[in-house]
DNA sequence: CGCGACTTTGACCGGAAGGTCAAACGCCAA
DNA sequence: TTGGCGTTTGACCTTCCGGTCAAAGTCGCG
């Protein structure tokens, strides 16, 4: 019988590891081709799987699609969801900076299966986008409005800020490639863009 | 006969005709789908050809793909070509922003293609960025060196002052969806951008 | 008008794509 | 040890894809 593919039913060892190693591959391989360029023979070699037997574990390509996005949504947002109302406004912000580069440099194929879905009109996750990451991201503007009509930090466009973050966070793992063309070897990005950001946003930030 | 897809002959007014509409096709469907995902019935259909009649002026599928990209990369990097080493430091960083967010509001579609290219490995054009636009932005660098130096604008390292323009700008244009689900109805997502980042660079580059 | 060059297309080809299915395999509890 | 359930796979189906080709249509110039 085939597995259920959302329950949370006891899973077998099986189960558990071959799941996983779809997702990974499946991971592998969309974020470097997108949805429609990803092939399902190519994500089976990649898992060591045979198709009908990557099949068995998931109806369709589709689906695993949809696993791998709505599991990463989580993981994307979580950072922005730990910007703290009561924390020290500066130090927040620029905490949420640097962790959303740590997930950029950790998990480049995960940013990069978000950049391709975005890119390709975002019509699986459409609704997402204006619902729960709309709501989060208005939730948060406002903590930002607070602090900045209290003088705290710089008064500016708060939607426009959180999108300079995520901008220039995943330009590093989205670009990657151009950016270690650009800088020749001898770099370490991530190192790099942690000390510009921190300072690109102090200043922006300073009252 | 088929005609030379490079050379410079004088082309009937059907050849210049189909050949660009082939092309501003291709645009659309490569930009949303990657080269995998692009189909050349797709390309067709949008041109308003028959597939066959498609390949009349083209070779193949990967010959459009070239010649969009080699005829995007001069656009692309023309703002940059741009900047004048005996401008003002300031007005010259500005102006160049300014003239790259153009370009992600006029030509959407080309920042995609480009985006849609890195994100993907970049294997086609991988030998240009390591050389053209390598020494471009070297050769740009050292001006924005020497502007420091002189005490003219902070102290930045000026390579990764030049991956946030390119990250705060072609956002708008390759995360378009995103923006415009977060922001609502009722915005002008390039307008704002517009005010947002002159704010910012501003900001950074203020002694 | 007539003719040669340019343009268009329907039919087709081989291979790759997503997906199905029945049969075979293997693991483990009784 | 064996029966049964979970797992794996070879063969296959249909559709799609990039590309070819010969034949038909059209354009413009003498």
């Amino acid at each position: 019988m085939q597995p259920e593919p959302t329950a949370n039913r006891p899973q077998t060892r099986i189960q558990r590891r071959n799941r996983q190693a779809i997702l990974d591959a499946a991971l592998d391989v969309f974020s470097q081709h997108g949805f429609r360029g990803a092939t399902l023979d190519q994500i089976a070699e990649v898992a060591g799987l045979s198709k009908p037997n990557l099949l068995y574990y998931f109806p369709s390509k589709e689906a695993i699609h949809e696993q791998l996005l709505t599991g990463l949504l989580d993981i994307w947002l979580d950072p922005l969801r730990k910007l703290d109302p009561k924390g020290d406004p500066l130090r927040e912000i620029l905490a949420y900076v640097h962790r959303k580069l740590e997930l950029s440099r950790d998990y480049p194929r995960e940013s990069r299966l978000f950049a391709n879905e975005i890119l390709q009109g975002a019509s699986r996750i459409e609704r997402v986008l204006a619902t729960v990451l709309r709501d989060l991201v208005d939730r948060k503007a406002r903590v930002l409005m607070r602090w900045m009509e209290e003088g705290r930090i710089a008064a500016l466009p708060p939607h426009h800020l959180i999108f300079s973050i995520w901008a220039l966070t995943q330009h590093y793992a989205d670009f990657d490639v151009q950016v270690r063309a650009v800088l020749g070897p001898g770099h370490d990005p991530y190192a790099e863009a942690d000390a510009f950001l921190e300072t690109l946003f102090r200043r922006l930030l300073a009252i």
